[in-house]
DNA sequence: GCAAATTCATTCGTATGCAAATGATATCAA
DNA sequence: TTGATATCATTTGCATACGAATGAATTTGC
């Protein structure tokens, strides 16, 4: 078949194969959600590998307590975008294990305030170096620069 | 002061500061797990203004489905990454629901067949242009150029 | 100063998500 | 063939995650 020969048959052929989303070429592996969901996966794998007796969450929390002190659970949740129902079970369980303690907010009797406590403080310091390997190890398919780049794309979308 | 005077102690201060990570500062909002997490937070959220009758892992279970045919629970969970717990979850809810209909496999009686119903195809069929609009409005904080330099780096990733 | 609106925390219900244990079946290897 | 392995599905237990409803306390608006 010559080049000038091409139907226009042909040609719509191909726009339809190659080109034109239908509902009849739905693919879902290339979809950003469904990738972001992978994503999410993989690093929670990696993270779980690294450290045993904690969740991201969990550690997150911690994190964000030993960055900016007491808050209260509110405050807490907008900071570790976590919603308030959430939040709640995650400082229910850090506090069952003792590495937060909770306290009466004295003027706003509506508010619990969250804070570490010695050990939970310990815990934090111990892990935040290799939290910076996990963080290390779920990049390591990139490039510095590509990871550079991922990083501030990814922070445009969150 | 002048550029001459500069001491040890304050080059000391400005690596500490501006460049050493060290234990004492460490920036959660600036962890790609945590922003991965948010990301995918926002993407869930976008699905569900979208199509609030169906999450997206029942969304994925039904495109897959669309598009490999019949399968058996544990082949179909690989395709869309979900454990076999997981999967027989979000498959009895889409049974209950009358998408999917279940069958044994007649010559491995170990196998749980899943397809589609009528009314789970048409659901599909219904869907994927809408789902196209999420994926779109999940990457609407990219310009066109960054969107395709993203995906191909988050796949990287995944 | 007081009613309306808001904020904070809790609870309930539903849905992933995964590790670990179990039972049924199939496959492999000696 | 049969004993060891492997695969498939299920179940249990635990941990996010979020919508919706509720109650208590505070703030706002008039």
């Amino acid at each position: 078949m010559g080049r000038t020969a091409v139907s226009a048959e042909d040609v719509k052929l191909k726009l339809v194969e190659a080109e034109e989303p239908d509902e009849n070429d739905y693919r879902l592996q290339e979809q950003v959600g469904f990738i972001l969901r992978k994503a999410h996966q993989r690093h929670v794998s990696i993270f779980a590998a690294h450290i045993a007796d904690l969740t991201p969450p969990q550690f997150a929390t911690l994190a964000k307590l030993h960055d900016v002190g007491e808050t209260s659970q509110n405050q807490l949740g907008s900071l570790i975008a976590m919603d308030a129902a959430t939040v709640k079970g995650v400082i229910d369980r850090l506090k069952a294990r003792g590495l937060v303690e909770l306290s009466k907010h004295e003027v706003d009797k509506r508010r619990l305030l969250v804070n570490l406590t010695a050990e939970g403080r310990n815990a934090v310091e111990r892990l935040i170096p290799i939290a910076r390997d996990i963080t290390q190890e779920t990049l390591a398919p990139l490039s510095a620069k590509e990871a550079a780049i991922f990083m501030k794309l990814l922070a445009k979308l969150a």
